[in-house]
DNA sequence: CAGTTATGTGACATTCACGTGACACCTTGC
DNA sequence: GCAAGGTGTCACGTGAATGTCACATAACTG
């Protein structure tokens, strides 16, 4: 794998070099920002993989340019982490809800920072794939947004769509209801555990709707949640 | 999710008691330690789910345990915090060259500590993965929470799969009811001894079902309790 | 061998997790 | 403005999982 490009966002100079230092170790390419101009300017040139954010910054916060990046089309898929001094629970939600992917609060071990670029560059890329997916006769077209059983195309929402999506992407594991929320829905929403019931009702309701048989492909791991097992699907 | 153990590795008296305080009010099991000697039966014996380890400890300096930790395959994947007194920037190098994965200096907040554990022991049981353990044709696989023996899937309930789960990762010697009840049931739960009789004969009849043979894999092991011995398994 | 203690086993009540239909709210498009 | 579909939440029903008991059986003791 070539090394990932990280693009640290902080007006403090002293902060940039530590980092730069701990994430050269690591073996991750590096870019600065002082502000908020460079760092649109950089990721536009450059693409980094993952953007470090400070929440204060001159010329407009930190979360402006979160805003920002969220509502282009070309850069909402780029994982950001936020830093913050501030220890308030506002900022936090607040960042998660505009749909940071981490947060962390200064001061933090590099060793930590590090731990969770990790989790969550290896989380964006084992989900990113071919423009389809395929489990038998079932195929997932990513770019029109179908799902296709057999010549046919399913009915379903855009919420079950992603969830079948994330399915198909990690088969064979039982996933929590927390961790389903987590993935699909995204870490900035609040909704019941209980939901993910009901949309896995649908999506097997879809499902089934298509071929009985493939309604089985979902099975639910009592105590723990459910598991997209193909494995187990009846050869035809 | 059960609560998490913590061991307490520190030769001040006051401190662990300080840290327990904490620990308990933050729904964590405290394990305590004074010397390295005991830190290491303790996680042996009692296998935490991470370890605060002091610098300096009579008997050998915390550092030397934090070695032996990562040297053996077993502890290798044991999160451990080092807790240190001293401010000279070596110390901390040092502790997370040796595999520390953090370290706070003296005095601290408890709460601090507290937000540290539980990034790390997050970031911890997300990791694991891939894993699966293994004994002859019985495969235990983790991440999809399913029994397989000789290809075919066992059916078991919940209690059952943790109670295997223990076994599995702890072969070959025996526990008593009380220490099934603690692992795998979890610590502040008031259950009869003898309802671990009943799981044990679930267990058993779930892996009979599979193969008669599988079944002699749980032992009974009369006035102390039961073992798991894969050594007895008669080759097929 | 009888007496005593420890473990195996089936049955049962209760609790709990999940499936399911209904519904109110919110978008979105016309 | 309204209609149509999508979404989150709830209440209810059902079946699985759990803990406990009573009794059977096996293992030690003297």
């Amino acid at each position: 794998m070539s090394a990932k490009k990280v693009l640290v966002v902080d007006d403090e100079a002293s902060i940039r070099e530590m980092l730069r230092l701990a994430l050269e170790i690591s073996d991750f390419k590096c870019l600065e920002a002082a502000d908020i101009h460079e760092a649109y300017r950089l990721i536009t040139d450059e693409s980094p993989d993952i953007v470090l954010l400070d929440w204060m910054l001159p010329g407009g916060s930190g979360i402006e340019l979160l805003r920002r990046l969220k509502k282009e089309e070309a850069t909402q898929a780029l994982p950001v982490i936020m830093l913050t001094a501030k220890t308030h629970e506002d900022n936090v939600v607040q960042g998660l809800e505009v749909g940071a992917d981490d947060y962390i609060t200064k001061p933090f071990a590099p060793k930590e920072l590090i731990a969770r670029m990790k989790a969550i560059l290896r989380r964006a890329s084992s989900e990113e794939g071919g423009s389809e997916l395929r489990v038998g006769e079932l195929v997932l077209e990513i770019d029109s947004r179908r799902v296709m059983l057999s010549q046919k195309a399913l009915e379903m929402g855009p919420t079950e769509f992603k969830l079948l999506h994330f399915f198909m992407s990690h088969p064979e594991r039982a996933y929590s209801r927390a961790q389903l929320l987590d993935r699909v829905w995204g870490a900035n929403v609040y909704v019941e555990e209980r939901t993910v019931d009901v949309h896995i009702r649908r999506l097997r309701k879809a499902l089934q709707a298509g071929d009985p048989v493939y309604a089985d492909l979902i099975q639910t791991v009592r105590g723990t949640g459910y598991r997209f097992s193909p494995r187990d699907l009846a050869v035809v």
